[in-house]
DNA sequence: GCGGGGCATTAACCTGGGTTAATAATATGG
DNA sequence: CCATATTATTAACCCAGGTTAATGCCCCGC
């Protein structure tokens, strides 16, 4: 059984609409969901209430709380639907029982988590390497579409500042 | 063969002086290393000459440029030995062929990218949700012996500040 | 169709950290 | 052992973005 049988055999689809979450900071959710239709977005609450967000989902991206997975423990973020959206989800436990005896879904898994690795590693080095500024122009060269379709106060979130420092970043940027 | 048997097999084991590299930026290494004794850092050079650092590697950590070994691409970063090491390397390729027919080594391949991808998540979740500050109270909660080891120059560009930055929190948290 | 909420921008004030330069203590290599 | 390099801290000046508040436009739900 290769994986796209193994997604067909164990995989439920789910459909949210806008504002419903998939699942909640605080909630153990062990399940991989792949994106099929629609916009979510990953976000973390801090204790004082203030939202950060971590990623934006498009189609044919994927989404799990590794820690979740890996050590059963509560998710430490959020994901929210912010239009209507299809999803397929796997439970992670399956799938990684599955990759045990399965060369072509251990092969798979591999290239989903090397493909989180780059990822993730983009991202750090962004918070790293790069002012406010210069994040906000990768967005805009890199995510032109995915502009569109989010507010301005979430897309400041995901970089890591206010909408109004993104404001005032935004009106430098088009002047230049 | 299991993947212990797998290294013993294929891994290559390196010695190395401080100041010397195992890879640098702009080289392509596909290799993944094991550190078996002593210090590294893993860091960047940013186009003006600045340096940024993105992890310190302790005994029975390990790295890899991912990016260099997926797309055969030149690696973004460096790493090099703060004081005097032994490393194992192994190539990915090699390791990932090996995954293909071999179930061991590849659910041991899995746990390093899960592990891999949860380090990535946290630091994600420091540079985005902390401030310089709670960055800096969260390494001497979690990394009081590897404080003892680098300079504060180091730390401070590991944590995304300066020299003098880092010292101006440091007085501030010691005042607390 | 309209009222209220959501969204984006701007002003004024403030603060934390960058930059440059200087100083002093410690470590290293010859 | 000594000279030099390295390391760490501080001062002074500056600026980017946070915070609070206000304003205006647009969108959404009733």
């Amino acid at each position: 059984m290769d994986f796209k049988n193994f997604i067909s055999a164990h995989g439920k689809k789910i459909s949210k609409q806008k504002g419903e979450h998939v699942f909640s900071q605080g909630e153990v959710d062990t399940n991989l969901y792949f994106i099929k239709q629609g916009l979510l977005k990953a976000y973390y609450i801090s204790d004082d209430g203030k939202e950060f967000i971590k990623s934006f989902l498009l189609p044919d991206s994927t989404i799990a709380s590794v820690s979740s997975f890996y050590s059963k423990a509560p998710s430490p973020f959020s994901v929210v639907c912010l239009e209507p959206c299809e999803l397929v989800s796997v439970s992670f436990d399956e799938l990684y029982k599955n990759s045990a005896t399965n060369q072509d879904v251990a092969m798979k898994v591999i290239d989903m988590l090397l493909q989180l690795a780059m990822k993730k590693e983009r991202r750090e080095y962004e918070f790293l390497c790069l002012s406010p500024e210069d994040r906000y122009r990768l967005v805009l060269d890199t995510s032109p579409k995915l502009l569109e379709k989010i507010t301005q106060n979430d897309l400041a979130k995901y970089l890591g500042l206010t909408a109004i420092g993104l404001s005032r970043i935004k009106k430098r940027v088009n002047n230049t």
